[in-house]
RNA sequence: GGGCCCGUAGCAUAGCUGGUGGUGCACCCGGCUGAUAACCGGGAGGUCGUGCGUUCGAAUCGCAUCGGGCCCA
């Protein structure tokens, strides 16, 4: 055992025990020591390969570690693949940025395979960066060999999945609406998409119908360049329509629109009147065809049978009457495959108008909107603009649009019920995050569009026959190579794509061109972290994984992505329990975003205070599950609880250093608790509570953990670091510190002391891995485990728990907090002794708790007894109050002479007279008066010296501050020991040193008072090996002193010199 | 527009199987001090987001509404 830095320094700590688990290679040691164990399934959700790390991926990497460390020290071999997200569309920007690229054709005409190479690199590069930053906060994953979504093995077992995905007859190709960037030219997922506030058009526009001169359709819609597009109008069949004559300018004009609309709608049109001339219900209306307002612009539209359809998505706003254009809405696309409208597209890839769209033609589809109201003409009826919610591309961040295109699709309603299934029998942390949110989610999920229109990503193993269109899909590398007779270097574009295979029809297949949604990526890691398919045998052993944690978001990508995969492939979920945590939010509850400027970076917290103390607070902050508001000010107090920490621990060491001190082990040399598991139940009062403390703390651990619960965990023992072991157990125990003998009592606290820190860092290891492993390296014997991250997890000593001791000390808690208030109103300085202090109670439990630890009260109280009295004690007097609405009636204008009287009475004699006769005379001579108790009422009234305080639990504490000449003795003795010490250690002496002392005391009466016994007392205490204690006048004192100061004691002038003794 | 979560003193948080609202930090006053840029006691500070309802009684249950977050449309 070494003596620990006076204060605690994070990064002197965290550095030095970095080094140490660099040098000796302890997180391979740790993994090492559990080969062979049960193994614990653990998949690390991969952090895509873009930027630096932020709080949020802080706090989920953090929660991993401490959880897995626990695991690890609970005995199992934990799977801790880390694992990296490196494909898709986000490092495909990056690159085209760096490379000044806009579009599409900049890739192609560069070159796709010096484009891939250049994703790949960024992907690597910024892989390590990030290994690097969880390594910095003291994550124990397998950085070494992580599980990269741009591997050969792992792109295998994407296209493993989607072999049985066409197994299962679930792989569909089809012509569908998709979110579509017209920037990066590809479908995007619903997932891709962020919504924000953007303004458009609103307009109102006129559709001819057909055969009626002079008659419209009313439709509205923000979007006016799908209208090009149009097919029909669809209505609510239960609506009611209004055919309405309008009038504007005096021209008058007939106009459909639903009943309840029409007011607003020819308002914002500026007609000056209108009739209602019929209402029809929507059923009325269906069939009803018209002619498009721009088939003058786009010839394709005269082409087109336009008509209005029934829908159950109209809803009664703007005009009830809703624009269906097939090619550019999810919804109007189901609506027009159910009714057989058209699907017509007239817009490009680029997001620009195909030679389709007529005049049109070449315009990107947002700039085309001005042209399109221009060529609406006197069609359209009114235009107003609106700020609304628009989708945008996640990465490019242009508005993207709806597009009809072809695409691959995963049939996901088809597995639905199992996927539910599936959810119901996983372990959700919390249950709401499983039964509810993620069910829900569930429920409502669509068809997963897999296709990607990119370069970077995994491509779709499917290969279509350019004759006959049969169409085949790969499962693996090798089944390719056999098939296609072709060698694959690299499973990426544009490699890939030069494969042909030939089929049976004589013609050749070719490779779709697509790519994967990166979620298909990642869905596959619970497999793809252990080799599946090229290797089985871990699979079939581990598979699926015990525990993953992931935030909230991931409901909607990680958590259902994995779950649709896997139940494409093996029919279950592929993971058995999952914790689901919040989001780091700024202090406001706001996101921390840039733009706000409002980021917090984990690398500025622990720059300020270390890893520890943001890894503690992270964890203790809020419940896992909520979203964490991130606060300087607690990050602080969590580092003055690790301050604490450390105060604590190094408080014993100077003692223990000096006595030679070594807990005692078992014959192999290590410890075992052997001491107080032998001994405990004769050892001091204090150190058995201070036992059962730690035992009860480790198993309340225990069981918060159980339920992922590290809130609790992390914040029950911070409780216990300050309230039980600093507050409390290090304050009593204090004094047996420098008892020089070789005391039992000694022994026992310092077996007790280290046994609570052996117990507090193996409790806290997980949370706080670099402290709990620079003082367990210290503490630990010569045959101990290394690293305190290979010791065995523990929920405590059941035997050490002492309930009954535990609620006996929290009463003498109560009471030391209530001697000090009561003391506090005497204005009597816990330094001072008192002679008596006195708890009335009623209560059993606390008249047992302290008369049961009497002693300990004593000390505490620094008073020389310590009474529990069951009723009523005998010094509280009663003082007589008079009652003048009795007093009045009685004694008339003697009144306020008999108030007077009663209020001199000795009130307790008065109470006497009144409870024995039921009256009592007051007043003296001819002025007697005889009252009775309609005169008078009682208050407790407390000798003079007597201060009283409530304690919790039914108890009142009663302490007399009077002195006399020997409590004065000791007060001033014990101010002269204060003053004496507070020199000693401004000359930097250490504990074992001896002084000399000189006082001299401007008062001859007080320094009588502290002259023989109290003078040794003194001598003693201060460690002095000879002392000069006299009244100031005399011969002057040594004027050779190390320090000499100066110092006012209670109003009396005292000088003091101190020499250390040569 | 929908789903889920959160909303308690200046800040953070406990209580949420209904019974007079706790704790920590900060603040003010006092004390202690051989852990000392620590520690202890006391005090002040709350419309428990808002409204309505159920109940003898609601921070706690129900409905509505507002604000924040994640996700979906």
């Amino acid at each position: 055992m070494k003596e620990a830095a006076s204060s605690y320094s994070a990064q002197d700590v965290e550095a030095e025990v970095r080094q140490y688990w660099d040098d000796e290679d302890v997180y391979r040691r740790v993994k090492t020591l559990r080969e062979g164990a049960t193994r614990f399934f653990f998949v690390d959700g991969p952090p895509y390969t873009t930027g630096h790390i932020h709080l949020g991926t802080a706090w989920n990497k953090i929660i991993k570690d401490a959880v897995l460390r626990r695991e690890r020290m609970r005995g199992f071999d934990v799977v801790d693949r880390a694992g990296y997200d490196m494909h898709g569309l986000p490092i495909e920007v990056r690159v085209e940025h760096e490379l000044g690229f806009t579009s599409k054709k900049d890739i192609e005409d560069y070159g796709i395979a010096e484009f891939v190479e250049r994703c790949k690199t960024f992907a690597l590069d910024h892989k390590d960066i990030m290994s690097e930053q969880f390594r910095q906060l003291g994550v124990w994953l397998d950085f070494e060999d992580p599980y990269q979504t741009v591997s050969e093995e792992f792109i295998e077992s994407a296209w493993w999945v989607l072999q049985r995905a066409e197994e299962k007859g679930l792989l569909e190709r089809g012509h569908r609406v998709v979110n579509w960037c017209p920037r990066c030219e590809t479908a995007i997922a619903d997932s891709e998409v962020e919504y924000w506030d953007e303004a458009d058009p609103s307009i109102f526009v006129k559709f001819p119908i057909s055969g009626r001169d002079g008659e419209f359709l009313v439709i509205w819609t923000t979007t006016p360049w799908t209208l090009p597009a149009n097919v029909g109008v669809a209505v609510d069949e239960t609506f009611t329509y209004a055919r309405v004559k309008a009038v504007r300018d005096g021209a008058e004009e007939i106009l459909w629109i639903a009943g309840d609309l029409v007011e607003s709608v020819l308002r914002k049109g500026r007609y000056q009147d209108y009739t209602v001339l019929e209402t029809h219900p929507g059923s009325d209306l269906v069939g009803i065809t018209y002619e498009s307002p721009l088939a003058a612009a786009v010839p394709a539209q005269k082409e087109i049978a336009h008509r209005v359809v029934a829908a159950g998505f109209v809803e009664m706003e703007n005009t009830g009457m809703v624009h269906i254009a097939p090619g550019h809405g999810w919804d109007d696309f189901l609506l027009g495959i159910a009714e057989g409208l058209e699907v017509f597209c007239p817009v490009g890839g680029d997001g620009r108008f195909t030679a389709d769209a007529g005049i049109f033609e070449g315009l990107a589809v947002r700039d085309a909107n001005e042209e399109v109201l221009g060529a609406l003409d006197e069609y359209l009826l009114a235009k107003e603009t609106i700020v609304h919610r628009y989708g945008h591309c996640w990465r490019c961040k242009m508005p993207i649009i709806y597009r009809a295109t072809e695409q691959w699709f995963i049939a996901i309603p088809a597995i639905k019920e199992e996927m539910l299934g599936e959810i119901a029998r996983v372990a959700w942390y919390p249950e709401w995050a499983g039964s509810a949110r993620f069910h829900d989610f569930v429920a409502d999920a669509r068809d997963w569009c897999i296709s990607r229109q990119r370069y970077w990503g995994t491509p779709i193993p499917v290969w279509v026959c350019d004759a006959c269109d049969a169409r085949r899909v790969f499962g693996t590398i090798a089944e390719l190579e056999d098939a296609s007779g072709a060698v694959l270097e690299d499973p990426h574009r544009p490699y890939v794509d030069e494969i042909t295979v030939p089929c049976a029809c004589g013609g050749t297949m070719r490779r779709v061109e697509d790519i994967f949604d990166v979620w298909f990526d990642s869905a596959n890691a619970s497999w793809a972290t252990v080799g599946f398919p090229r290797r089985r045998e871990e699979f079939e052993a581990l598979w699926p994984a015990d525990f993953i944690t992931e935030g909230q978001d991931q409901t909607r990508g990680w958590f259902y992505s994995q779950l649709g995969a896997s139940t494409i492939a093996f029919d279950r979920a592929p993971y058995r329990s999952v914790l689901m945590h919040g989001f780091a939010l700024d202090a406001e509850g706001r996101k921390m975003s840039k733009s706000f400027g409002n980021v917090v970076s984990p690398e500025e917290v622990v720059a300020k205070f270390g890893v520890d103390v943001l890894r503690l607070y992270l964890l203790s902050a809020n419940a896992p599950w909520d979203d964490l508001k991130f606060n300087w000010e607690s990050v602080t107090t969590v580092n003055r609880a690790v301050n604490i920490l450390w105060n604590v621990y190094r408080f014993p060491l100077p003692y223990m250093i000096l006595d030679g001190f070594a807990p005692e082990c078992g014959e192999n040399g290590r410890w075992e608790a052997g001491y107080v598991l032998a001994n405990h139940a004769s050892m001091p009062v204090e150190d058995r509570w201070i036992l059962s403390r730690i035992s009860s703390l480790a198993a309340a651990v225990e069981k918060d953990l159980q339920e992922y619960q590290l809130h609790r965990a992390t914040r029950g023992l911070i409780t216990c670091i300050l309230e039980d072991i600093s507050r409390w157990y290090v304050q009593l125990v204090r004094p047996r510190m420098w008892l020089e003998e070789d005391a039992p009592e000694k022994t026992s606290a310092y077996e007790t002391m280290y046994y609570v820190m052996r117990r507090l860092v193996q409790l806290l290891a997980p949370f706080t891995p670099h402290i709990t492993e620079a003082i367990y390296r210290n503490l630990r014997t010569d045959a101990d485990p290394a690293s305190v991250h290979m010791l065995d997890w523990t929920a405590g000593d059941g035997c050490l728990i002492d309930d009954a001791l535990e609620r006996a000390m929290d009463t003498v808690r109560a009471f030391d907090d209530a001697v000090a208030t009561a003391r506090q109103a005497g204005r009597r300085k816990l330094r001072w002794p008192v002679a008596q202090t006195v708890v009335v109670t009623g209560d059993e439990e606390v008249a047992g708790a302290i008369e049961g630890l009497r002693a300990l009260c004593e000390a505490r109280a620094n008073s020389r007894r310590v009474e529990v009295v069951r009723d009523r004690w005998e010094r509280i007097g009663w003082r007589a109050e008079p009652v003048m609405r009795g007093i009045g009636p009685s004694f008339g204008k003697e009144g306020p002479t008999v108030k007077a009287l009663i209020e001199q009475a000795d009130g307790n004699l008065l109470k006497a007279a009144l409870e024995e006769k039921g009256e009592a005379t007051v007043g003296e001579g001819d002025a007697v008066y005889t009252i009775t108790a309609a005169h008078v009422t009682f208050e407790e009234q407390l000798p003079a010296d007597v201060f009283a305080a409530p304690m919790s639990g039914n108890a009142t504490v009663y302490v007399d501050v009077a002195l006399d000449d020997d409590l004065e003795a000791e007060g001033y003795a014990r101010e002269v020991i204060r003053r004496l010490q507070e020199m000693r250690r401004q000359l930097d002496l250490r504990v074992e040193d001896f002084i000399t002392v000189d006082v001299s005391v401007d008062d001859a009466r007080v320094a009588a008072l502290l002259a023989g016994d109290w003078q040794d007392f003194i001598m003693q205490e201060v460690r002095a090996s000879s002392i000069s204690l006299r009244a100031s006048g005399g011969a002057a004192g040594a004027t050779a002193a190390d320090l000499r100061k100066e110092w006012d004691v209670e109003g009396i002038t005292m000088v003091m010199a101190v020499s250390a003794r040569q």
